[in-house]
Parts: C-alpha cells; sequence; structure tokens
DNA sequence: TTAGAATAAATTGCGTACAATTTAGCTGAT
DNA sequence: ATCAGCTAAATTGTACGCAATTTATTCTAA
C-alpha cells in the first residue's frame, strides 16, 4: 500500500473553507436575530440596498443563486414585509424585486447591528481586505477549473 | 443620512466565503461524479479513512455535524455500500460506523482522483497550505466570537 | 404571420444543515 | 435498587442550494 493518508481532513482547503463559512453562517444567524432574517436573506437585502430595483434573473447573476433557491427565498422576504413582488408589465415573463419603506427605514439599523458585530472579529481592516482577496482568489481559481474542464482533463 | 453604503456585497469576508465554497462544491461535484459521492459524504468518508470505526458523536465531533445531519447521510453511505452501520452491544445508545471493504479497496482511487483534481487548481503547494492557514484562522476568530458572547456585547 | 427557439420564473425532487424535540439507554446519588 | 438526570441517536420541521423540468411569455426566422 502506498501513502495513503496524505489526505487529511485538517489539511484540506475545501474543508476549511466549509467549515469557515458555517461558522460565519452562525455568527450572522446571531447577528441577524433582532431582524428576523437568514444569511442568505440577508445578502440578498444587501443586494437590493447596492441596486434596486432588480428581476429574480438580476438578483440571481449578483449571488449567483437560481430561482429555484431566490423564488422561496424572496416570497419569505415578502411575507415579512422586506420586499415587494411585482410581475413586470413590459415583459411579465420577469418578475420585479424592490424594498418596502420597511427595508428602507431598517437599513442603517442594519447595517450597524452587522458592523458592530463585525468590530468583534478583531481583524484589522487591512486583515479582513487581505483575506477578502484572498478568498476571491480561490474563487477565481475554481471558475477557471469549470466542470468541462475538468471531465474533459481528468479520467476516472 | 450617514453613509449607508459601505457594506457592499463585494466588499464582504462572508460572501466571499459563501462564494468560494459553493463553488468548491461544484468542483468537487464534478471530481466526485464517478463515485456517485456528494461533498459531505465524501468528507465523511475522509475522516474514516482516518479512523474508523467511530460513533456517530465522534464523527460528528470531527465534521462539525450533528445527528440529525448524519443520520441520514450515513443511512445513504451505508446503501450505497460505503460504510457499515452497528449499533453498539456495551452501549446501545451508541451507533458505530465502519468502512466496508468496498470502501477501503476504492480509498486508492478515490484520493488519485481528488489529487488530480486538484492539481488543476494551479496553486503551488505553499500558495494552498498558506490559503489554509489563513481560512482557519477566520474560524479561530469565529469561534472566539461565540453566540453568547454576542449576544451579550451587542445591543440591537 | 406564425411555428419553433429562447428566455424567465416557478416547480419538483434530493441532499444537506441545524434547532428543537423525542426516544432509548446508561449512571450515579440516595 | 431505583429514579432523576445525563447522554446518543433519531426524528421533526424549516430553509437553503441546485439540477431538472414545467409553464408562460417573448423573440425570430421562414
Amino acid at each position: 500500500m502506498t501513502q495513503l493518508n496524505q489526505i487529511t481532513l485538517d489539511s484540506q482547503l475545501c474543508f476549511a473553507l466549509y467549515t469557515a463559512n458555517k461558522k460565519y453562517n452562525h455568527f450572522y444567524q446571531e447577528a441577524l436575530a433582532p431582524f428576523n432574517l437568514t444569511y442568505s436573506q440577508y445578502i440578498a437585502l444587501l443586494s437590493l440596498y447596492e441596486q434596486a430595483p432588480m428581476t429574480v434573473k438580476e438578483l440571481g447573476n449578483h449571488l449567483n443563486l437560481d430561482s429555484g433557491t431566490l423564488t422561496p427565498l424572496l416570497k419569505r422576504l415578502e411575507k415579512q414585509g422586506w420586499v415587494t413582488r411585482t410581475r413586470s408589465t413590459e415583459d411579465e415573463r420577469q418578475m420585479i424585486i424592490d424594498l418596502t419603506k420597511m427595508a428602507q427605514q431598517n437599513q442603517a439599523d442594519l447595517y450597524n447591528r452587522v458592523t458592530s458585530c463585525q468590530k468583534l472579529l478583531g481583524l484589522t481592516t487591512d486583515q479582513y481586505q487581505a483575506l477578502v482577496v484572498a478568498v476571491d482568489k480561490i474563487s477565481d481559481q475554481l471558475d477557471l477549473v469549470d466542470a468541462d474542464h475538468l471531465i474533459a482533463t481528468v479520467p476516472d
């Protein structure tokens, strides 16, 4: 038997990301508790605070999510009063998502809460930004190695 | 209105991690396709290749997953012939998870496939390990700021 | 003009994740 | 010895995330 145990869980970048992402989810669950928002709902709102209204398609492009995820998520945000969902009159295939007045009124509170919580992380702005750059680099590498390339290149 | 738009999606570490993690999932979905394994099933097997048998509890400690996730996942792995699930005789509360002969026979193939795919990422060993360290550091920071601390420290 | 292709969103189905509860088995203090 | 409390796993319920399909609408080329 050759060296089989070189792949340990703790040495894997995928597992580090998987773990950090889950912990971040937990972190945001607490940060967002006063607003009754999930993390996914929060990033959808973040995107809409940057630009609204947007179609489901456009929002999906920003978040890398498809309608299978967004449709039920947005229905929940609508139910809780954060967004409106309106069929476009000029193209009835499209659903226009916009922020409610309540969402706009809560923007500052939401940002303040998140910012306060983030300060507890104990990272300097430089450290934080360096990490964003490093993690984005992983995403870029993974984009290069997309599914087709991988299937075509590596035999089973 | 003060500077509200300082929180952009692309500047957020959480979103970078969230995105990279999803892309990694997709990457592994292709890498693992020949074995019909999900990413979560794969890391469960990785853990068991390092140490088997294990109870569900022990496995959950390694993976940071609870029985709500592991029980159905392990039942699927059992159904596909990778693991066995046996009630412990000395403590019947515990379920002992062990690798099947098939799982052992496929270990080398699985490792080779994953290793081949990882090479396509175009990261040197040093770069890769540096990223693991960086991402683990995020997890460590998030551990420090746990739920109780956060709730106790930051007013709504 | 109109049938077929393309597109947007919704739906369906499966597999996580995880909080909360339930069930079953163990353990220790009285 | 026994019962209250603890523990392990399973179960329940909710919310993603995504592949695949369906439905409705728009576009486009003959």
